[in-house]
DNA sequence: GTCTATAGGCGGATAGAC
DNA sequence: GTCTATCCGCCTATAGAC
């Protein structure tokens, strides 16, 4: 919007105006780890950080605009990860990989399970995503799809069944997000790309305390099955047993 | 703790407090839907019912206790509705139940979204749930580990496969919830339980919105390869294909 | 059991000086 | 960009009269 010489004194205007956004939201973050995204206040932030409450309106014009930015931040961050356990096992099959990635999306909600719950969990009241949302959403989706086509080319992707009365939906999927592969591979990444993340948020929100306790294997062997149940190939063990 | 004579007085005096007692939980779960559990507040709710909110206090000692209430309530729902339709299915096979109950867990879960997030959902910050929710907690998993039962003393259950680094931690679920089922069928089932509850959430709080539009079918369809995961012998169509 | 009154907080957002 | 001051609202919880 304005010039673009980038003399210094502007260069460091905006280099200050990028810190304080930062501390913001770091500051914010911790306070959705303590009370929760339903409570979070631009109040609150403003105090920890010595500021005064109105000063942050020059950085977010409204509460919600500052959960907008820590929602597309987690999703980014978490479509990182997936992106990171893709890349690390780039030479592996599609079922290594797939695992992989099921790996890191876990080990991340378990690392910040705040920003999961603002992700994956229920709905903030009262507040509706903008759009500005959706490209940092499907980030760890297409980490998914690449997987599967890169299944589909070679000759690791089995076609799962899919019951007659599923298959307009099916194909409907398969126009609106990957034309490239078969509708019953689609319509079943759809069905275990829910499954999965039940399986995270179980773990996450403490549904499995007092249930299940080697959650690391249990969660391997599930992702395992998962990826079976979408026509991979996959490996008996999973990348960590790779490792060691 | 009084007397047990039951003269008219008290048993009036009793069923004014039962009545006043419902309507608080009954406005609560309306705050519930426009606000959230985390803004729920008892102020608000007095507001609503023309009280004062100090007279609320002789209810529920407490914000959270009013919130533990409406928690078991919540619990309580969700299983009648997981016992009825294994109830009024208790004439078919072992794969048909689980299909209705999981129907009937969707079917409740979209009717009641507010109490399933409080039950589902990410956890309310700074509260945590006492001790005195499990029973009612326990009560859709019974309705599964029934039909499982069902199934493994007829014919109708295949054991499903089980590496043998998760074997312990199978024997050990086994133990503590279900002795009298092989290990793998419980492992499983645990697993198909979490991934139910993903299939389940993502629905309810709109991630499949643009993604699937036949969700009732594809849902079906998803708990049919569920069932088979856990060993049952399911049929091709849902209950509901039976009526119709 | 219900009321008034009160204590001691919290919040979002804006106006206008500097 | 940051400040003070302000508007107007909200909350949990208790004391004490009736």
């Amino acid at each position: 919007m304005s010039t673009a010489h980038g003399s210094a004194p502007q260069g460091a205007r905006a280099r200050a105006r990028i810190e304080v956004t930062a501390a913001i939201k770091d500051q914010a973050r911790r306070q959705l780890a303590a009370e929760g995204a339903a409570k979070l206040s631009l109040r609150a932030v403003a105090r920890e950080l010595g500021m005064v409450s109105s000063a942050l309106y020059r950085y977010f014009p409204s509460r919600d605009d500052l959960l907008t930015a820590l929602i597309i931040d987690a999703y980014n961050s978490l479509g990182e990860s997936a992106e990171a356990a893709r890349d690390t096992f780039a030479d592996a099959g599609p079922g290594h990989r797939w695992v992989a990635v099921c790996e890191a999306l876990r080990g991340w909600a378990l690392a910040h399970p705040h920003e999961y719950a603002l992700i994956h969990g229920s709905p903030v009241p009262g507040y509706s995503a903008p759009e500005t949302t959706i490209p940092a959403a499907a980030r760890v989706g297409e980490v998914f799809f690449g997987i599967l086509r890169d299944a589909h080319r070679g000759l690791g992707l089995a076609k799962p069944s899919l019951p007659a009365e599923l298959r307009p939906e099916a194909e409907r999927m398969a126009a609106d997000f990957a034309p490239d592969l078969p509708p019953e591979t689609v319509a079943a990444f759809v069905a275990a790309w829910a499954q999965l993340y039940g399986l995270v948020g179980f773990e996450v929100f403490g549904q499995f305390q007092r249930v299940v306790e080697d959650r690391e294997r249990f969660f391997r062997h599930a992702v395992c099955r998962l990826a079976h149940g979408v026509g991979l190939v996959y490996p008996q063990t999973g990348p960590a047993a790779a490792g060691g």
